[in-house]
DNA sequence: GAACTCACG
DNA sequence: GACGTACGTGAGTTCG
C-alpha cells in the first residue's frame, strides 16, 4: 500500500480568498453565500483528489478559532490594524464549518493558535512519520514549511506549489523564507519589518549574506544612505517580525494523525447541505456520483464532556473579572448566557444576575441585587446593574459575538427592558424543537437529561416551595452561581451538540429562516402588549354576575334543590339520576358525560324532562366561563405599569409548529357567539390609534389543495368561489344551507384525518352514509386520498412528516401494537404538515413585517397578536391607508420565495377602535 | 394533580 | 368482539 497522504486545508485563509475573488452570491433564504459556495467547490475539488492515486488518505480543515493569540503577548500591535470582516462574510463563518460537517471532514481550531500553527504543527508530525503532505493554501507564511514531501496546493488556480515556487517568488529557498518575511514586514498582519524593504530588497540582502542575523550585523559597513539607517534603526522590528512569521510546529495534537483519516463522503448530510443553499450545479454532480458505492458513514466517537463541576464556576463580582470574561468571549466569538430574575413573568420581572459560559465548565455568574429588599438587608460585594450593563450591553449588541441562550426570547424581553438589543443569537430550546419536535418536551432539565445524562439542580431546590419559597435575589452568591452558571454551562453544552446536527438533519432552514428570526419579533410583541379597557370588561363582569345568579336560582328550582352546578359529577347525578333523564355513562371515573354535545341533545329534545334545565345549564355554562376565564381573570392580567395586558407565546408548544400563548392566553378570546363577542370590544387602541385585523382566508383548506394537488379546489380558490358551497356542490349536487353546513363539517374532517364514525357523530348520520360521503369526496377530489396514504406512509417509514418548509414534527407512536394510539398519530400526522405549513407561513409574514413596514416608512404600525391565521395591529388612524397594502403583500407573498403556491393566499383585513370593530 | 369542560384556530 | 372517535392548543373548576 502507498505510504500516507495527508490534506490539510487553510479553511481561515480560503475563507477570506474567495470572498474577493467570486461575486456576492446569496441562496434561496436571501443569505450571503459566495465564500461558502467557493470554499464548498474547493472541498468538492479535493474529494475528487480522493481517487487519484497519490490522492488524500488523511485529510483536515484547519480554521482560526480566536483572534487572540501567542503573538499578541509578543506584541501587542500583531494584527491590530486588521480591519474587522466585512458585514455579509461574517454570517458565512458558521455556514463554513456546516460545510466541513457536510462533508464528513474532521475540522480543527485550536484556542490561541493561528490556523497556520496547527497546520504546521500537524505537518511536521506527518513528516516523522514518513507520511507525504499537502497544505491546501497560497499562504506566504505556509510557504515557509515547503520540503522534501511536503508541498502547497491552490486550488483556485489549480497549481502545486513547491520550492521552485519560492525561490521564483522571493528569491529564496523555503528555510530562508522566514528572514526575507521578516524583513518584509506585512502591513496586512500590522507586523512592522524594516521600512523601505519590499520583496525584491529582502531576497537581495539575504541572498547575500544568509540569513536576517547576517544582514543586520553587515548593516553598519553598507554603503551609506536610507537602506543602512533603517536597517540599523529598525533591527529590533525585523527580529520581532522574524519571530512574528515564524509558525510554531511543536503544538500538541488535538486529533491524532490516525483520526483524520478519510472514511468516504456519505451522500445524506452532503446533499441537505447543498438543498438547503440550492448550489444546483454541485447537486446535480453529487446526483451523477450517488450511484456509485458509498462507503459506511464514520462512527464519530461522541465527544464526551466533562461532568458540570458546579464548585468550579466562578462568581464575578469587581470589573475586572467582569472584563476578563467578555475579552474571552469577544476573542471566541460566541457565549452561553442566562439571566436570573425575581419572576417568571419578563414583562414584569427585575433583574437579578447575569450568568455566561464559554465552554463546558468555564462558567461564571455575575450577581447584580442580590440580598433582602428591606432597607436594613445585608447585601453581599456585588457589582451594580448599572456598571455591569455598561459593559455587558456593548457585548450582548456586538455583531461579531453570537449569544447562544435557552428560551432566548425571555433574556431578550428582561434586557430590551434595560435598553439592550441582543443580537445575534442562538436558541438551544428551538434548535431542539426544530430537530425533535414530537419527541420529547424542550426544557433545559428535560434536554440535559436526554442528551448530556445530566440531572441539572432543580430550581425548586435552590429557592424551595410552598410558603418558604425565597426570590433569586434572597439566594446566597455560592448557591445562585452553582445553579445560574450551570444553566449557561448546560445551554453551551446542548448548543454544541445541536448545532452540527440542524445541517446534518436538514433543519437549517426552518430554523435560520423561520424560528430563529422569530424569537426577537416576538420578544417585541410581548413587550408591546396590548391596551384593555378595564371598565368594559368590569361592565360585562357585573351583568354576567346577576345572570349567572338568577340562572343558578331557575336551575336550583328546576332540580328540586340546590347543588353545584359546575361539578359535572353532581349535575350528572341530578339530571340522569334524580330526574331520570336518559342518557349514558362515560370515561373511566363512572361519571355521566354532561358536556356541550350531551346537554344540547337533551334540551333538542321535546319530549325529554330535562329539556329546561339542560338549556338554562348551557347558558349558566357559557356565562360562567366567560366570567372566570375571560372578564375577571383579563382584568388581573393587566400590567399596572404598562397598562396594558402582555401574553407569552411559546415557540416549542405546539407540535406542528403553531404557537400557543399563555398568561393569558390571547389566542381563545371568544368570537363564536355574540354574547361571548363582546370581551374582544375590551381590547382596544391608545387614543389617536386604531387596531388592524388582518386574516388568512380558508388557509389550512388552500394549503390541502395545494399539497394534495386537488384540481378542482385549486380551481375554486383560484376564481376566488364559495368553497363550501362548491364542495356542497359537488357532494350533494345541491347548494342550501343543510348541504354546505355539512360539506364544510367535511371539509374540515379532511384536514383532520376522517373518520367514518367521527364524521357520522358530527353530521348525525351512519357510519355507512358517513363513509359514502368520504367515497364521493376522495372520488371527486382525487389526491386528498394520495395524500392521506402518502403522509402516514411517510411518517411511518421515517417517524415524522414535513412542512412544505421542512419543519418536521415526530410521531413516534405511529407505531404503536395499541390501536387507538396508532390512529390517533396517523390522524395527527395527516394534519401536521398543512397546520404546520400555514403556521411556518404566517412566521414568515411575522419576521418579514417590521423590517417592510419599516420600508414603507411606518415605523409607528405596531404587531400585537397573532392567532394562528390572524394578525393584530395597534397604528396611528392617520397610517391605515399605507399600512393595509403593506400588510396585504407581506402576508400574501409570505411563502415566496421558497415555495410557490399553486393557489392564492386570500387576506381579509378590517379596522376598528376595539378587536371586536375590526372583525 | 387528574378529570372535565370549553374558549380559540 | 368491544371500544370510542377529528387536528392543534390553555385555563378554570371541582374533587380526591
Amino acid at each position: 500500500m502507498a505510504s500516507n497522504h495527508l490534506y490539510l486545508v487553510d479553511g481561515s485563509g480560503y475563507i477570506f480568498r474567495a470572498y474577493h475573488r467570486l461575486p456576492p452570491l446569496t441562496n434561496v433564504h436571501g443569505e450571503p453565500v459566495g465564500a461558502v459556495y467557493g470554499y464548498t467547490t474547493m472541498l468538492w475539488k479535493l474529494a475528487d483528489e480522493l481517487h487519484k492515486a497519490d490522492g488524500p488518505t488523511h485529510m483536515a480543515v484547519i480554521l482560526d478559532k480566536s483572534s487572540h493569540t501567542f503573538r499578541n503577548e509578543l506584541y501587542d500591535q500583531y494584527k491590530a490594524q486588521r480591519p474587522p470582516p466585512p458585514e455579509d462574510l461574517i454570517p458565512q463563518f458558521p455556514m463554513i464549518r456546516d460545510a466541513t460537517r457536510a462533508f464528513s471532514l474532521p475540522c480543527i481550531e485550536e484556542e490561541g493558535l493561528e490556523a497556520d500553527d496547527i497546520i504546521a504543527s500537524y505537518a511536521k508530525a506527518a513528516l516523522r512519520e514518513g507520511w507525504s503532505v499537502t497544505i491546501v493554501s497560497s499562504d506566504k507564511d505556509l510557504m515557509q514549511l515547503i520540503e522534501p514531501g511536503l508541498d502547497l496546493y491552490d486550488t483556485m488556480n489549480n497549481r502545486r506549489l513547491g520550492p521552485e515556487h519560492v525561490l521564483e517568488k522571493f528569491g529564496v529557498m523555503p528555510d530562508r523564507l522566514g528572514d526575507v518575511l521578516g524583513l518584509m514586514g506585512d502591513s496586512v498582519d500590522n507586523v512592522p519589518g524594516v521600512p523601505g524593504v519590499g520583496p525584491k530588497t529582502a531576497a537581495k540582502l539575504i541572498q547575500e549574506h544568509g540569513d536576517l542575523e547576517g544582514v543586520l550585523a553587515a548593516a553598519p559597513s553598507m554603503k551609506p544612505g536610507k537602506l543602512r539607517d533603517n536597517l540599523i534603526e529598525h533591527a529590533d522590528n525585523a527580529r520581532l517580525s522574524r519571530v512574528l512569521v515564524t509558525l510554531k510546529d511543536d503544538a500538541p495534537l488535538k486529533d491524532s494523525l490516525e483520526e483524520l483519516a478519510l472514511q468516504g463522503i456519505p451522500e445524506a448530510p452532503l446533499r441537505a447541505f447543498l438543498e438547503h443553499h440550492g448550489f444546483k450545479s454541485l447537486l446535480a454532480k453529487l446526483s451523477a456520483v450517488a450511484d456509485a458505492p458509498v462507503e459506511a458513514p464514520k462512527s464519530v466517537p461522541q465527544e464526551e464532556d466533562p461532568p458540570c463541576d458546579h464548585d468550579g464556576y466562578e462568581t464575578v463580582v469587581d470589573v475586572a473579572a467582569l472584563d476578563a470574561w467578555i475579552a474571552k468571549a469577544r476573542a471566541q466569538g460566541w457565549i452561553a448566557i442566562d439571566t436570573e430574575t425575581t419572576g417568571v413573568d419578563a414583562t414584569r420581572a427585575e433583574l437579578v444576575g447575569i450568568s455566561m459560559a464559554l465552554e463546558p465548565n468555564k462558567a461564571c455568574y455575575i450577581p447584580l441585587a442580590h440580598g433582602g429588599t428591606g432597607l436594613f438587608a445585608e447585601k453581599p460585594d456585588q457589582l451594580t446593574p448599572a456598571i455591569a450593563l455598561e459593559k455587558l450591553g456593548p457585548l450582548f449588541e456586538d455583531p461579531a459575538v453570537l449569544k447562544i441562550g435557552h428560551n432566548l426570547k425571555y433574556d431578550m424581553i428582561v434586557l430590551g427592558r434595560l435598553g439592550i438589543d441582543v443580537a445575534p443569537h442562538d436558541d438551544t430550546i428551538l434548535m431542539s424543537f426544530d430537530l425533535d419536535a414530537g419527541l420529547h418536551g424542550h426544557g433545559m432539565d428535560e434536554l440535559a437529561a436526554t442528551h448530556l445524562s445530566h440531572s441539572c439542580i432543580a430550581f425548586k431546590d435552590v429557592v424551595g416551595t410552598g410558603k418558604s419559597q425565597r426570590s433569586f435575589n434572597e439566594i446566597d452568591l455560592k448557591a445562585a452561581t452553582r445553579y445560574a452558571a450551570e444553566d449557561a454551562d448546560v445551554t453551551l453544552r446542548l448548543w454544541r451538540r445541536f448545532k452540527p446536527r440542524l445541517v446534518a438533519e436538514g433543519a437549517t432552514r426552518i430554523y435560520e429562516m423561520v424560528d430563529r428570526p422569530l424569537a426577537p419579533v416576538i420578544a417585541r410583541m410581548e413587550r408591546h402588549g396590548v391596551k384593555v379597557d378595564r371598565e368594559k370588561l368590569a361592565q360585562l363582569s357585573t351583568e354576567f354576575a346577576h345572570s349567572i345568579a338568577a340562572l343558578e336560582t331557575e336551575i336550583h328550582g328546576l332540580a328540586g334543590g340546590p347543588f353545584t352546578i359546575g361539578s359535572p359529577k353532581q349535575l350528572g347525578d341530578v339530571l340522569f339520576e334524580r330526574m331520570g333523564i336518559k342518557g349514558g355513562r362515560k370515561g373511566k371515573s363512572g361519571v355521566y358525560s354532561t358536556d356541550v354535545t350531551e346537554l344540547e341533545r337533551i334540551a333538542a329534545d321535546k319530549d325529554s324532562p330535562g329539556k329546561v334545565i339542560a338549556a338554562r345549564v348551557l347558558d349558566w355554562r357559557q356565562l360562567s366561563k366567560l366570567k372566570s376565564t375571560y372578564t375577571d381573570a383579563l382584568q388581573a392580567q393587566i400590567n399596572p405599569e404598562t397598562g396594558r395586558v402582555h401574553t407569552s407565546y411559546s415557540l416549542t408548544g405546539a407540535q406542528t409548529g403553531r404557537l400557543s400563548s399563555t398568561d393569558p392566553n390571547l389566542q381563545n378570546i371568544p368570537i363564536r357567539t355574540e354574547i361571548g363577542r363582546q370581551i374582544r370590544d375590551a381590547f382596544v387602541a391608545e387614543p389617536g390609534n386604531v387596531l388592524l385585523a388582518a386574516d388568512y382566508s380558508q388557509i389550512e383548506l388552500r394549503l390541502a389543495a395545494h399539497m394534495a394537488d386537488v384540481p378542482a379546489l385549486k380551481e375554486a380558490f383560484a376564481s376566488g368561489a364559495d368553497i363550501h358551497s362548491m364542495t356542497a356542490q359537488e357532494l350533494f349536487g345541491e347548494v342550501n344551507r343543510d348541504t354546505r353546513g355539512r360539506a364544510k363539517t367535511i371539509n374540515f374532517a379532511i384536514l383532520y384525518g376522517i373518520s367514518r364514525w367521527g364524521l357520522a357523530g358530527r353530521l348525525d348520520v351512519t357510519a355507512d352514509e358517513a363513509q359514502g360521503m368520504i367515497d364521493r369526496y376522495f372520488e371527486r377530489f382525487p389526491g386528498i386520498n394520495h395524500y392521506i396514504v402518502e403522509t402516514t406512509e411517510k411518517a411511518r417509514d421515517k417517524g415524522y412528516t414535513e412542512t412544505l418548509f421542512g419543519r418536521k414534527t415526530h410521531f413516534p407512536r405511529i407505531k404503536s401494537k395499541v390501536q387507538h394510539e396508532r390512529q390517533g398519530a396517523e390522524r395527527a400526522a395527516i394534519n401536521a404538515p398543512i397546520q404546520g405549513t400555514s403556521a411556518d407561513i404566517i412566521k414568515r409574514a411575522m419576521v418579514r413585517m417590521g423590517p417592510a413596514l419599516a420600508d414603507a416608512g411606518l415605523p409607528h404600525v405596531r404587531m400585537l397578536l397573532q392567532v394562528h391565521d390572524e394578525l393584530v395591529f395597534e397604528l396611528p388612524e392617520g397610517d391605515v391607508d399605507a399600512a393595509r397594502p403593506v400588510i396585504e403583500r407581506v402576508m400574501a407573498t409570505a411563502a415566496e420565495p421558497a415555495i410557490t403556491l399553486s393557489v392564492p393566499l386570500g387576506i381579509e383585513i378590517g379596522v376598528g377602535a376595539s378587536w371586536g370593530a375590526a372583525h
